[in-house]
This record gives C-alpha cells, sequence and structure tokens, in this order.
DNA sequence: TCGAAATAGATGTATATACATCTCATTTGC
DNA sequence: GCAAATGAGATGTATATACATCTATTTCGA
C-alpha cells in the first residue's frame, strides 16, 4: 500500500466508485471554466448522437434512473440546451438539443476531448481500449 | 447497439460512470434490507482494514473529498458505528470503528460477499481481474 | 518568539443520485 | 366500451459528492 494511495479495497463496487469520483474530479475540474459538468456534458453528448429520444430511453442508455434525468434536465433547461416536447404518446418528452444546446455541446467538445487524450496517453491506447471493454461489460452484465 | 443498451459512449468518464451507477444500484438492492448503502459498507471495510486512521487519510484511501467524509460519517455516527477521537494534532480526528461498527460490519459481510461472489461468476475470474486492475490502474493514473 | 502561511476539518450551497409515491395517459381484459 | 392494470414522468425526501469559505491549530521563517 503506497503512502497516498492503496492498490485496491476488497469490493468491485468501491473501486469502481474511486475511479469514478476520481475520474469526474478530473473531468469536471478540466470543464470548469465552461461552466458545465460532465455529467451535464454526456446529456449532450448522447443526445446529439442519438437525435429525439424519449426520456426514458436516455434514462435506459445512461443506465441512470428516469427520476435522475428529470432533476438534471431541469437544470439544463434553464440554459436553454434541451427541447422537449410531448411525444404522440402523451405521457412522454421527447428530448433533443436545442440550437443552444448544439452550440453549447459544439463549444465545450475540443476541451473534452483534450482530457481524454491526455488521459488516454497516460494510459497507453491498449489499456485504454481494455478499460473501455471490461467497464462496458460490467455494465452491461449488471444491467439484464 | 441493443435495443435495451448502448455498448459504449464515446466518453470514459461517462462508463465508468454508468457503471458505477448500474454496480451501486446493485449493491445497494442486495444491502437495502440491512439498512446500509455500499458507501456505508465501504467505510466499514477501509476501517476494518486501516485500523485507527485521520479523516484526511481517510478521504485520500477513497479518492474523496474529506468534507464529503465529513457527512457521511455523521450519519454513520448516528448508527453508533463510529469512534471519533481528536489526535495529538488536535486538528485532526482519529477514526476508527465502535464495537458496534465492527458488528455491524460482520453482519453485512455476508450479504456483500454473496453480492460480488455472483457477480465474479457472472463475469469470470479472468475478466473480474482484468478490471480490478484496470480501475484501480486509473485512479492512480488520475490522483498523482 | 512571533506573525504568516499552511493544514484539518466543519459548514453553506449546489449538483448527482435513487426510491417511494403521485398524477395522468395508455393499454388490456372482459 | 369501460374498469383495472400498466407505464411515463414529476415530486418529496434522503444520501452522495465536491467546492468555497470559515475556524481552530500547527508549522515555518525571519
Amino acid at each position: 500500500m503506497s503512502r497516498t494511495y492503496p492498490a485496491s479495497l476488497p469490493c468491485l463496487c468501491a473501486n469502481l466508485r474511486r475511479a469514478s469520483r476520481a475520474l469526474t474530479q478530473r473531468y469536471d475540474q478540466a470543464l470548469r471554466p465552461l461552466d458545465i459538468t460532465i455529467t451535464q456534458f454526456t446529456i449532450l453528448q448522447a443526445l446529439s448522437l442519438t437525435g429525439v429520444v424519449s426520456q426514458g430511453r436516455l434514462a435506459e442508455i445512461l443506465a441512470m434512473d428516469s427520476t435522475t434525468l428529470t432533476r438534471t434536465l431541469a437544470i439544463m433547461s434553464k440554459h436553454g440546451w434541451i427541447l422537449s416536447e410531448p411525444g404522440p404518446d402523451r405521457r412522454e418528452r421527447r428530448l433533443s438539443l436545442s440550437p443552444a444546446g448544439r452550440r453549447k455541446f459544439q463549444a465545450v467538445l475540443p476541451h473534452w476531448q483534450r482530457t481524454q487524450a491526455q488521459l488516454r496517453a497516460r494510459l497507453g491506447p491498449d489499456r485504454w481500449g481494455d478499460l473501455m471493454n471490461a467497464i462496458n461489460h460490467v455494465a452491461l452484465a449488471v444491467t439484464d
């Protein structure tokens, strides 16, 4: 065990949560000057990939409770980044990026990219790829 | 991309956070009958491994802001699980498990173990080991 | 030695997260 | 066709998380 950091705890969840906190702090720090969090940027990115999508489906994609999304979308809507229209099924909200949301996404993109690139360089492309595979496999294994 | 779940987002942090949410939900669900969260159990486990430790050092071990720990420890202290005494340096708090904390940890341990074992079986021991390595490597790479 | 700088943790505030429960809309069984 | 069951999302509440700032203590430099 190093002075400042133990190699591992016995719990996979604890270790994953620790890595998640560390990474989140790093990304949030990089995005702070742009007044957006990695949580919010992730939603911009997801919407930019999916196009129009219901809140429930977006929650599924992010393995996030749909009611959590309600709160975060409220914050993002205050910034004018989100379009939310009732669908043909009028219980559901059909979400998409507003023009301001697209602009915001484009503005933040290079900062996000720089942060990813730094981390990728530090880990090496092999470890990076393995990591991406592994964590997505976990998410899958847990979800279904 | 499956119907209910996309293989991957382009952002490492987004994917790690997604896996973290999914895993946390799974562990929390398993521990719910015992009235404890995986966050709190992780602190019991960490204290059981370290013995007496300062709040700052514990925060370092968990890659968690020390002030975050203040809030979670307050909840755990209400349950009587935590001993907190001033150290020789009287700014710092020297934390350890109370007898009730040790009992709680022992009581929860088998439930945590069962959850881990299920997940490990599902992932396979190779993937499990790779995953543990990879995520701890990320935490290290980000932290120093 | 004494004042300045640094450090440990507490507190105020904002976001992130999920569950229980509620409302309203849709689907389903008869 | 209608009552019951289901489903989508909103709201109340509790925990998790971090940053800015504050207080109390310690350390450090002249």
